[in-house]
DNA sequence: CATGATTATGTTATCGGTAACATTTTTCTT
DNA sequence: AAGAAAAATGTTACCGATAACATAATCATG
């Protein structure tokens, strides 16, 4: 293995101090221009260019910034790790990835390594909440105290950082409204895991719509069903076989895409035509979404801005020291045809 | 903001010398168990532990690993990512990403970066590759001065490196055979771009396949599609139109399982019903197959497992200077409905 | 051309650890 | 109890870059 070319080797060779060399590299304009020049040859021809350790050791930051997510896999938070990286990149920062998984903990030796790496920031994203949220926040509130703190997901006003989250009241309103002007009443809610406090929030969110719409908000409309496509099976035929048909419900919103998948198979293995039987719309807004049968309405939460806005404010953080930023990235629905509104389709 | 705890703080509050904080933390033997017990409660009130870029600055490694690959917001590369990521995490290391986009190039700037960070190993993924190879090859071999290099996609015997591989001709085989015995004589190939060396390998395997089972071989069936499902959509109408009903294919291999999904909704639009007017067969069993209507058989090449080798052989590599390695994963063939076997559909 | 101002370059301490080597302390042996 | 061996701890140079400060070289001006 090649021996990394130090400042030292280019400093001999060119026959100056590594002060010299390093001012070259910095583009300091208090070099003759005659030493710049031949500094310049010698580091060209080493492909020299200074060891990172180094300077983050000299400088005290690592010009990396820490996104901590659940998993990666998921295509949400693939969308924010997606984006983040290209926000990163372009300031010339990059990104190291941390995953929680399931329980979102940030945990004490996530905490210590993020101290460690002497993280320019952090950026943490969730959608579930752990049951006590507390040790999420004093595990923020630590890491804040090194470095800026950015997060995306619901709020806690009791936490100074820079926040940004959905739009989670359009976010359940858009859907019913869709569904209420497409001539829909008995609407369902598919969501998540009711423990979780985002899920009850969006849940809570969704029949708020519904009594504002003078609609039926029938418990038995109000499911669990996790975050995945099985759960949107199991859950779907937990809901419908439980109540009498004329009860069906005529629309379906789920917590995501996922379930949406899950619900969709479901549905057409009973038996039921889409969108005709039933309408449904799912939440993000997947690449697939426009590729299933029928292709899926959805609403899109815009992970890539909201990634990009908190890596941003991140960055600019660095400079001026505590800054606590709140922004709210509104959600847009994405209508095709699982609610039939491209044929026309009124339910009565 | 904070300062970050040094071992000079440790050090001087707990009245002895660098070295024997570096003895406690390092778990060395050589030292008397008092003076462990009050280093270690100086340690813990502190939650000190070594700064990251010292300690990559003195041993002059960084234990992280890079993995460069095309986007990781494909799924395929997202999951090889995805493995790389825990396997790291179990030993220790961290991975770094670098995403080169559709064209592939490992650029002079991220070789440089790659050195400049000490890296402590690379993993390049890829599966089109670049017009000119010799960019890359050269890249890498450069790299490989300096670490260990991997690499998940079609083999070059002329570098040097762990290097890891797909089963290219099970990956062909598989599906055509698995077509063949469900009575499929005229099969079509919609694959990548033909420019590209990976697909027309690909494409050849097919093209072999075809004749070692005595089956028409027709080039119109054999088209180019890009690697997405727009691309699908397009391939299969201009494939279709361009032939006789008489001689269309009755089974479709994509080459990947996003065309294929673009296929199945052009050839819904056609009015078609699959998986009895045409089956189909994707590749890389991404997890929205079983949820496709009808859901979609697939070759899966196991990306995870791939990137698993990888990343140990690299790790492995760390210790024992220049090692080379090699090694074919095997392709599998996952069977749902869009041929029709599971309605024990049989082609006259 | 001497002198101060300005510009260019060199010297050195520092960032926070690590490990080789040196030194001190303890333990064991006879 | 003296001396050797072993164990514990300390000292220090180094990893590679940076920047404050010091010094040297060049320039302008009366």
């Amino acid at each position: 293995m090649s021996r990394k070319i130090t400042i030292y080797d280019i400093a001999r060779e060119a026959g100056v101090s590594t002060a010299t060399v390093t001012r070259v590299v910095r583009r300091d304009p208090h070099v003759k221009e005659a030493t710049r020049l031949k500094v310049q040859q010698v580091i060209d021809a080493h492909a020299y260019s200074p060891s990172i350790s180094a300077q983050n050791l000299e400088g005290g930051r690592s010009r990396s910034l820490a996104v901590v997510l659940p998993v990666v896999s998921n295509l949400y938070f693939n969308r924010i790790f997606d984006a983040a990286y290209w926000e990163a990149e372009k300031n010339g920062c990059s990104i190291r990835l941390f995953q929680t998984m399931e329980n979102q903990a940030i945990t004490p030796e996530i905490v210590n390594e993020l101290i460690r790496c002497r993280m320019d920031g952090v950026l943490f994203a969730g959608s579930i909440w752990s049951e006590d949220r507390g040790d999420l926040n004093s595990a923020l509130e630590k890491l804040g105290k090194y470095m800026p703190v950015a997060t995306i997901c619901p709020p806690d006003v009791s936490l100074e950082c820079i926040c940004i989250q959905s739009d989670l009241v359009n976010c359940s309103r858009l859907p019913v409204r869709h569904l209420h002007t497409l001539g829909h009443r008995r609407i369902a809610f598919l969501g998540g895991s009711m423990h979780s406090k985002d899920t009850s929030r969006r849940g809570i969110g969704f029949l708020e719509q519904l009594r504002q719409m003078d609609l039926p908000d029938d418990p038995a409309y109000h499911v669990d069903a996790g975050y995945d496509m099985e759960s949107g099976e199991r859950a779907v035929l937990r809901m419908l076989s439980g109540l009498d048909r004329s009860r069906w419900p005529t629309a379906i919103v789920t917590f995501n895409d996922l379930v949406a998948l899950g619900v969709m198979k479901q549905l057409k293995k009973m038996g039921l035509s889409l969108p005709q039987d039933m309408a449904i719309i799912g939440c993000d807004n997947q690449f697939f979404c426009a590729y299933t049968d029928p292709s899926l309405t959805s609403v899109d939460l815009h992970p890539e801005e909201m990634a990009q806005s908190a890596i941003r404010e991140l960055l600019l953080a660095r400079e001026s020291s505590s800054r606590s930023f709140a922004m709210i990235r509104d959600a847009t629905l994405v209508i095709r045809e699982s609610c039939g509104a491209h044929l026309g389709f009124r339910k009565l």
